[in-house]
Formats: structure tokens, C-alpha cells, sequence
DNA sequence: TAGGAAGGGTAAGTCATGGA
DNA sequence: TCCATGACTTACCCTTCCTA
């Protein structure tokens, strides 16, 4: 990095150089550059209305067919589609006021007339436009007219705020107490339990975390390559306000920050730095591996601070090990459609994002974006209401989720809560997935009878070699039913093979043994019968 | 397609138990 | 009482899965 940097400070074409400290004149980074371009601003407040309101309730599922039809967007594609088909009542836009406060038009104010420069001065750096233009012209490929996208214009529903760093378009919904994501409230994840939440995520940290500031956090981005060259142009959050009340308690409110250009990245990273100081811990669907990381690298590249370091938990590792018996695909759309019950219509799939976001770049048609905006919306909802779900097991997840959550809290050590949870999943219908579960804890407990119920149980429904080697050495150690274990054996445990035989040869000699002690005891008793004597004492169970 | 977290399998270490 | 063996835990490595 240094070095390239180095070399880059080389360049004559690059001016003195790109380090923040320069002479006057010599560094213009892309925030100087990006303000130059938007000149001097005066900011006129409006409200969102028309077609970018109606896009905002669209994603939040109110009443679909109506509004497309009266915002004229065409139905059918990415960006009249409509976001669910299952119930999902929500969402106001945001407030009058604030947005009175926030949303922006731009109008030019009167020039300030030219400072002449009175000294030599370094050569300029290019501004990106300019590198680009040369660039194409080097590699002989004409420059397509870029149209200047904007976001407020009409079909998106974001604000234009005037930062300090530069511009930031802005899209803030509230969602009403009674908004559901299919089948599940998300003010339930307002009053989910942290430390239900820190045992199924397996990290202690989130335990003392409060829940009610969680920063609930998706990004979409230019690619998947991470690195360098992926950039997050939607950045989606929401927490919960309680501010926003109404039937049922306090709502959330989803806030979205689009890239209208890239290089103007800085104002949104900032206002995102704000938003994690605030929290107290950021949920993510896979963030741990991808979110996040990128967003570091962002950071970097845009010579911010690194962001607070905040408990984090990642959803998706968490579904792994609750539904892992239950569903094949633990996507974040196949859990909304799976546990949630909602049915996505019309979503943009995530592999045509980045070409969406390529389109709107490219021809400034917002319509391209409808569809992406929509769908980074409904996936922060999606996990906001897991975690409703996962924050309070007991009455929301089915009976083979439950056993997933109690083999889970078994792992975390919390055995009496696991106990109680697989119980429930027995009772539920959990099937195998809750035996087991139920068995493994009873063992990890010490309460052998109970395992072993569990495990004959199990191993009558289904043929599983792990069930039959935890038999064998319940038959071995707490039965000490060798016969019953050696059976056990030879249908074949989840062992190696030495390690099978050792076992079966262990097994027939304990066996030989105990036959031999019963002839020995039975000729002791005899001879003792026959000189009219009887002695007391414990008789062993001979398996 | 890349990167990272967690799961699963295996080996090594520690503790508990049974047998001589 | 000591030794051998098994069960369980921990650490490491490879594979799988998820994100746009």
C-alpha cells in the first residue's frame, strides 16, 4: 500500500502528492472534488410525495397493487414489485418535520466571485473525471456520456442531506408497533432476551448487550470480490425508536444511505460511524464474513478511522445450528420464506444487484435501483424479526427448530434451559431432531436412564451410528448389558474400523468373563446349599 | 466469483473408572 | 493401590456455506 502510494507521489501528472497534510494547492481529494462539483448549495426543504412515498410503503408491503397502479410503475419487474404477498402491515414514511429538517432540493445561490491566485502554485490534480476521460482516451475507448444520477428526482424515495463531508442521500422509514414480517411481529425482537440470544450465537460478549439498541445492519455492494474494489452503494439499518409508538408499544425505523456516485462515500461512512457508536451490538446476515469486512476496507480506502468495534452478532451461523435439521438452504430469503412464512414477490435477486446498480450509474434511471432499495429493506426486516424468533424460542419456533435451539444451548453449556427447550421440542413434535437433542443433553447432565430412553427411542425411528455407538457405551458402562452393547456393535457404530473391532473384543471378553463369574458364584452357592449354610450379600445382574 | 466464520473430523491431552 | 482403558474436552485443519 505504501509503496504504491509512493509511486503514485511519483507521478509529475499527480501533483505533489496525496498525503492529507500537503501544501495548499497540492492535495484535492475526492471530497474537494465531489464539492466542487456540487458547487454552492442553498437547501430547500420538500417533502417525499408522489412516487418516491409510494416506493417507500411499497417495500414496506402496504397495500402493493393500489400503489403501483397509482404511482404508474410498471408491475411485474424489479421495480414495481410488490415485496410479499404474506401479511406485512408497517410503515409510515418519515415524519413531516424531520424531513422538513433533512429533505433537500438544490437551488445555485449567487457566485462569490473568483480568488486570482497571487503565487505560483503546484499543478492541479485531476479530479476522477478528469483520470477517467484520460484513461479511456489512452486505452482508445470513447468516454460515454455519464448522466448525473439523482435519487431524489422522483421514483426513489430519498432526501438529499448537505453534510459537511458532502452529500448524503438518505431514505428513513418508521415502521408502526404492529408490523409483522409474515407470521412474526417485529416488536417482538424489541423485547427479545440478550442472553438467549448470546447462548445461540455461542459469544458471551452479546450477553450484557441491550437489545433494544441494536443496530440492525445489510449492505448491497458492487460485487462479492471484497477487497479493494468493492464499494457498498445501499447501506440499510434500523433500530428500534421509541419514539415511534403506537397500538402494541414502539416501532422501528429503517434507514437506508444510497451512493448516488462513487466517490462520495465519505458522509455516508460518517453518518454510519454515528449510528454504531450508538449501539450497543449490529445484527447481520453473514456480516461477520462479508458486511463487515468490507466496511473496514471502506474506511481505509476513504482515510476514515477504523469503526467502533461493537458485539456483533451474525444471524446466519445461528440459523446454521437452528434450522440444520429442518432446511437445506439457510439463505436469508429461504429463512424468511421457511420460518417467517413470507413469501418475497418480485425481489431483485441478489445476483442481478450489482448490474442494477451498474444501469442506474450508467443512465440514471432510479427505476433500476426501486427494486434493490426494496429488497435491502425487507432483508433488515427479515432480521428483525428473527430475531424476535430466536430471542424468545418457546411459542414462535416449531418443535425441530426447538430441538436445534436446545442442542444449540446445550453446546453453550446452559443445560437446564437446554433441558427445558427439548422437552418442549418432544412435546411439539420435534421428532428425531428433538430426541436426540433431549438424549445428548440428559447425557451431558449425567442422567444416563434418560439418555438411554432417548437413544432407544431414536434408534428405533432412524438408523444413525452415532445413536447406536452412544447405546453401546450406555449398555457398557451404566447398563452393563455387554450382550445388548455388542449387538449395538455389530450393526455398526460411528467408529473406525480398529476402533470397532476393539470394541467388540472388549465386549466378548467382558461377557466371558461375567459367564465365568456366574459359574464360579452358582458353584459357590451350591457347595454352600449342601453344607446347609446360606450367606447373605448382593447377587450381581448378570447381563 | 472471494473471503471469512463456523461446522465437522481427527489427534492429543486430561480425567474417571474398572480390573488385577 | 496401580495400571490400563475409555470418555470427554480442546486444538487444529479442511470443507461448506453465505453474502452481491
Amino acid at each position: 500500500m505504501s509503496s504504491f502510494k509512493a509511486k503514485l507521489s511519483r507521478l509529475p501528472s499527480m501533483g505533489g502528492g496525496m498525503s492529507r497534510g500537503g501544501a495548499p494547492g497540492e492535495a484535492r481529494g475526492d471530497k474537494e472534488t465531489a464539492e466542487e462539483a456540487a458547487g454552492p448549495l442553498r437547501v430547500v426543504t420538500r417533502e417525499p410525495e408522489g412516487a418516491a412515498a409510494g416506493a417507500a410503503r411499497r417495500w414496506a408491503g402496504i397495500d402493493e397493487a393500489p400503489i403501483e397502479e397509482g404511482t404508474g410503475v410498471p408491475a411485474g419487474g424489479a421495480a414495481g414489485g410488490a415485496v410479499e404477498a404474506a401479511a406485512m402491515t408497517l410503515v409510515t414514511p418519515v415524519g413531516a418535520e424531520e424531513a422538513a429538517a433533512r429533505v433537500t432540493s438544490v437551488a445555485p445561490v449567487t457566485p462569490v466571485a473568483p480568488v486570482m491566485p497571487v503565487a505560483p502554485v503546484a499543478p492541479e490534480r485531476p479530479s476522477l473525471d478528469e483520470l477517467r476521460e484520460r484513461i479511456a482516451r489512452i486505452v482508445g475507448r470513447g468516454m460515454p456520456a455519464t448522466p448525473r444520477a439523482d435519487p431524489t428526482r422522483e421514483e426513489l424515495p430519498f432526501f438529499l442531506e448537505q453534510t459537511e463531508e458532502g452529500p448524503l442521500y438518505t431514505n428513513r422509514v418508521r415502521s408502526l408497533p404492529a408490523a409483522r414480517v409474515g407470521r412474526a411481529p417485529l416488536v417482538a425482537a424489541r423485547d427479545a432476551e440478550g442472553a438467549m440470544l448470546a447462548l445461540l450465537a455461542l459469544d458471551p460478549a452479546l450477553a450484557g448487550c441491550d437489545v433494544r439498541r441494536a443496530l440492525y445492519l445489510d449492505t448491497e455492494t458492487t460485487g462479492l470480490a471484497g477487497g479493494t474494489g468493492t464499494v457498498p452503494f445501499l447501506i440499510g439499518l434500523a433500530w428500534f425508536d421509541e419514539e415511534v409508538s403506537g397500538e402494541g408499544g414502539s416501532g422501528f425505523v429503517v434507514e437506508q444511505f444510497l451512493l448516488r456516485r462513487l466517490g462520495e462515500e465519505g458522509p455516508m461512512l460518517r453518518r454510519l460511524r454515528e449510528r454504531l457508536e450508538k449501539a450497543s451490538m449490529i445484527v447481520t446476515y453473514n456480516g461477520k464474513a462479508f458486511d463487515m469486512p468490507l466496511l473496514r476496507t471502506r474506511f481505509v480506502m476513504n482515510r476514515l478511522p477504523p469503526p467502533p468495534e461493537v458485539p456483533h452478532l451474525d444471524l446466519v451461523h445461528m440459523a446454521r445450528r437452528i434450522h440444520k435439521g429442518r432446511l437445506k438452504t439457510r439463505t436469508l430469503i429461504a429463512l424468511e420464506h421457511e420460518v417467517l412464512g413470507r413469501v418475497r414477490v418480485g425481489d431483485t435477486p441478489g445476483g442481478e444487484i450489482v448490474q442494477a446498480y451498474a444501469h442506474f450509474l450508467r443512465s440514471g434511471d432510479e427505476g433500476a435501483l426501486l427494486g434493490v432499495v426494496e429488497h435491502n429493506a425487507a432483508d433488515v426486516l427479515a432480521m428483525v424479526a428473527l430475531v424476535g424468533l430466536y430471542g424468545e424460542p418457546l411459542g414462535s419456533l416449531i418443535g425441530e427448530d426447538l430441538a436445534g435451539v436446545a442442542a444449540t444451548l446445550r453446546r453453550a453449556g446452559a443445560l437446564e434451559r437446554a433441558a427445558e427447550l427439548a422437552e418442549a421440542a418432544v412435546a411439539q413434535g420435534g421428532g428425531a431432531a428433538a430426541l436426540r437433542a433431549r438424549g445428548d443433553i440428559a447425557r451431558a447432565r449425567g442422567d444416563r436412564a434418560r439418555a438411554l430412553k432417548d437413544y432407544e427411542a431414536l434408534a428405533a425411528e432412524v438408523d444413525d451410528a452415532g445413536v447406536r455407538l452412544a447405546l453401546a457405551k450406555l449398555y457398557e458402562h451404566h447398563v452393563r448389558s455387554f450382550a445388548k452393547a455388542l449387538e449395538m456393535v455389530e450393526q455398526g457404530t460411528a467408529e473406525t474400523d480398529p476402533a470397532q473391532e476393539r470394541r467388540k473384543a472388549r465386549l466378548q471378553k467382558k461377557m466371558e468373563r461375567a459367564a465365568g463369574a456366574v459359574a464360579t458364584r452358582a458353584a459357590s452357592v451350591a457347595g454352600a446349599e449342601g453344607g446347609g449354610s446360606r450367606r447373605g450379600g448382593r447377587r450381581r445382574q448378570v447381563p
